[in-house]
DNA sequence: GCCACCGTAGTACCCGGGTACGACATCGCT
DNA sequence: AGCGATGTCGTACCCGGGTACTACGGTGGC
């Protein structure tokens, strides 16, 4: 049986977290806090398995609430809600220990699964979030693979299939000239550096030439100044 | 309706899948592929929406087929999954570009809508994997307010003139994304979007987003992978 | 209380970029 | 002599990107 404790600043939304969560016979509402400062002192004293935390609540918010609670020690998990997917708060929450963090307009299963993963100890993220913590460091995580050797100065395997012509042409695209500006430097014809650059997307598979920038980045082609 | 491509060395775990997915009136299954080769090169055929990807395959594992594939550029999303959470597997997956990381014992709705918020361009995370993600980089999260250590490395002067959200946008541009994708990964209107890319343009003194992939690069927002 | 800034959103318009064709000359290899 | 790869140039078409506005709610400073 999971214990849940719902801090919450508006009646009504507890009222429905509470017929939601009584509705399944593997939970019990222990009780309701309506501000960050009762839902710290309903932890200490009741100890639930999960307390359901909003956001914004006057007084003390959610994210300070969180931070006390976690701080204690004991074993309550905190799972924050919130009605805006704001990043800062994700951010905010996660740092100051949350399992997990939902956004009200979620799915009533993924509520109830989010509340059963956390209560076991692991931790749930809403989607949307997910995406932008992936986004901002997926880069950071940790290398452990071992295929990260030094690199030689032999050109990468993705330019290979280009000529030296679309390898030069590609080397100024990354330096962020236009079209028309590589036809009247390079003395051609706009049509025919269309041709050219047509044929670098196709052969490093780039849908447009701010991939083709970011190939030749990354590629070493063009450093960094 | 979302396109899903299969990759799984097992058959009958893709019939299985298969199965699954197709009794879905939102989804289908474009095709099917039995290693990551094939996967890579379905993929630049078919464009799938979304590619479940297994981790474990004989030749191009799962890892390195993703690694492919959302170098590519293009707008497949790739979910993986695996037998075993082994946390390698997932850094090694999220830093590949896997949109999604989720184990296949998880309940048969949890990867339905996994396909689905993977497919609009949110994220997922099995729970299990997220709790060891947090507690590896919780305290990684950039700081509200509090007190915190590490300087994060001191901004580029040419960006100092652009907000919080006009740097995250520039990110995005600095990776890729079409005003579309940042439209929708983000959960904005293309007209946001536009207002705020005009916005970074001037501020940046580019005259173009290629401009801005550059910047971003040279200033370090953005760095070559 | 007012105002500046920020993030969000909309409409209308123009233009460069990308695609899909076809065409021709040169060079090197067989 | 024939052929493939490469580089050059052309036309026509469509769409995403960029610009130029306006607008509005929220927040924070004064």
């Amino acid at each position: 049986m999971i214990n849940v404790l719902i801090a919450d600043d508006q009646p009504l939304q507890r009222f429905g977290f509470r017929m939601l969560l009584e509705s399944q016979d593997d939970m019990t509402v222990l009780s309701e806090a309506a501000n960050g400062s009762e839902a710290v002192r309903m932890t200490a004293q009741l100890t639930p398995d999960v307390v359901l935390m909003d956001v914004r609540m006057p007084g003390l918010d959610g994210i300070e609430a969180t931070r006390r609670i976690t701080a204690a020690g004991n074993r309550t998990r905190v799972l924050i809600l919130t009605t805006f997917d704001l990043d800062e708060y994700a951010y905010a929450g996660l740092r100051a220990g949350a399992s997990g963090f939902l956004v009200k307009d979620a799915q009533p299963e993924e509520l109830l699964s989010g509340i059963r993963a956390v209560a076991t100890g692991d931790a749930v993220v809403a989607p949307s979030l997910t995406r932008r913590l992936l986004d901002a460091y997926a880069h950071h995580l940790p290398a452990q693979s071992p295929s990260d050797g030094p690199e030689p100065t032999a050109l990468d395997p993705r330019l290979t299939a280009l000529t030296d012509r679309e390898r030069e042409i590609l080397t100024v695209i990354g330096q962020g000239w236009t079209n028309t500006e590589i036809a009247t430097r390079l003395h051609l014809a706009e049509s025919t550096v269309k041709t050219h650059v047509g044929r670098i997307l196709a052969k490093t598979d780039s849908r447009d030439r701010i991939q083709a920038v970011i190939l030749a980045y990354d590629t070493g082609l063009v450093k960094p100044s």
